[in-house]
DNA sequence: GCCATCGAGTTGACGTGTCAACTCGATGGT
DNA sequence: ACCATCGAGTTGACACGTCAACTCGATGGC
């Protein structure tokens, strides 16, 4: 039965993950948003419509590849329709496609590079080959039993 | 589409990495908002705030301690403020101490214990004793790199 | 056929966070 | 003494994300 609380050494471990992360985020935006005028938000958007055939996802599957609440894509979807990154078309009766533009294309295409480039210095760079892969083994083992749980 | 500056490896790390923290930061927020109607972001205010000798601190020390930028601290005070968690107190001729309020105090000691079982439950224990510390060392690597290069 | 329910999508209100521009007293070089 | 600059704090515009409530066609039990 696992204690309630935690001690001193649990919480540092805790907090330093979760400071080391939203620092990581920030940064990595930062560069996004410099140098693309792209959010992470938009990026990932981008980049996982880029990756299917066709480019283009039904609304609800674009949330579910990408962990999102429906809205939460709902609203992203909206405002970068206006920007003109993506295009929503009907399909089915009920259904809604989100569909990669040229231009949302050549968005991904430009901020691509710099953004690799910058998840490398921040991150990859920053460990061992051995230590990244222990680290992604330990990310995976937690994101597992998370999405497991419901 | 992927990697011009990352393997197909070093993307899934960093993905994973990153999926898994987000997950993991909305599962607590969650908790935290549904058994105390406190966000993360108030949370972490009043932990720095009650852990502080006179439980007060300046406005720039506590957005230095959180890794917040001065202009979130601000707002995120005046909200905190609003709903009678902090109070600010002039302190100085050009200084703003927040200051932990009765209610503020309160509202932590209610939320610390469900807080503390689910970071618990949803972190700590889904790792052993040596992978914990693994992850939190990696982790610590990362944030010093990140926090010595500005 | 009828009705209840479901799931995808939409909407609006609101809290959260960033950026750039501003105020204003303190500080320091000349 | 003068003026430039600094740092803490403030503000407003706007993007981001969540929640709850809603629409509406599809589906299934009766």
């Amino acid at each position: 039965m696992a204690q309630l609380g935690l001690t001193e050494h649990e919480l540092r471990a805790w907090r330093t993950s979760f400071r080391m992360v939203e620092l990581l985020r920030n940064r990595i935006e930062q560069q996004l948003q410099a140098s693309s005028d792209l959010s992470n938000a938009d990026y990932t958007v981008l980049a996982l419509l880029s990756e299917t055939p066709g480019r283009r996802l039904r609304a609800y599957e674009l949330a579910q590849v990408a962990g999102w609440e429906k809205s939460r894509m709902h609203h992203q979807l909206t405002r970068m329709e206006r920007r003109g990154l993506v295009a929503r078309e009907r399909c089915g009766s009920r259904g809604m496609d989100a569909v990669l533009t040229e231009e949302g294309l050549a968005s991904l295409k430009k901020a691509l590079p710099g953004h690799a480039e910058e998840v490398r210095r921040l991150f990859v760079d920053r460990l061992t080959r051995e230590e990244l892969d222990q680290f992604a083994s330990l990310a995976t083992k937690i994101l597992n039993s998370l999405e497991a749980e419901q």
